[in-house]
DNA sequence: GGGAAAAGTCGTCGATCGCCTACAAGTAAA
DNA sequence: TTTACTTGTAGGCGATCGACGACTTTTCCC
């Protein structure tokens, strides 16, 4: 069974930054994104992406879930291992709403 | 199919600060931990938990990875929807380790 | 090899972090 | 009511954030 994305079909367990540092560099780079171009598209400095990538621990969550937003990659809690799993829905992504909410979400 | 705990069923996508916050906060009760207790255990302050389940986007991904290790929330990534997922393993939790080793990760 | 883009590093800056102490409101039991 | 517990806030503190500019190193392509 062969999809769009190939790499979406993998999943991975989030237990370290560095673990989704090197999530999201897997996906930037499928993008054939740079990560100058990645930090516009967040709207984060660059070496920020550079930190993050290398599993910075102090990121800001915020930031974090915008970057996953932008590149697509989903974020998902609780469905323990080792069983079947439904989705409760469609998939409105809507990045750009997402995105902009998250802008101005800073508590 | 009745499993241990009914809780651990739900899946839940996460987009914004306040996803994590309120899946924290959930899975504190079901447990039955005080803010307190819980930032004892994860090694924060009262304040921070306070904080994280109201939704605090600046909150720090080392933590938050963290807590929720120490809540055995297991978070994943890219498994995108509505598809069968298998877990690749095992899950060898060991959450002492896990915080002592975050404890001093602060990159 | 040579040049350019990408990636990584450093230092400065204002803003915010997370911790602490303390206080107030709410609940529950005695 | 009194006591105890939980939750939410506020102010102060040292430490660190993330943006930015400048620089060096690495990677890529002709």
């Amino acid at each position: 069974m062969k999809l769009a994305f190939d790499d979406f079909r993998k999943i991975m367990r989030i237990r370290t930054p560095l673990d989704i540092g090197l999530a999201i560099r897997d996906r930037r780079r499928k993008l054939k994104l740079s990560q100058a171009a990645l930090a516009r598209k967040t709207g984060v400095g660059r070496q920020w992406i550079v930190a993050v990538e290398h599993g910075k621990s102090r990121a800001e969550l915020g930031l974090v879930l915008r970057i996953l937003s932008v590149l697509k990659l989903p974020l998902t809690i609780g469905p323990d291992h080792r069983r079947l799993v439904l989705d409760d829905g469609p998939d409105p992504v809507d990045i750009d709403a997402i995105v902009n909410a998250a802008r101005d979400d800073r508590t």
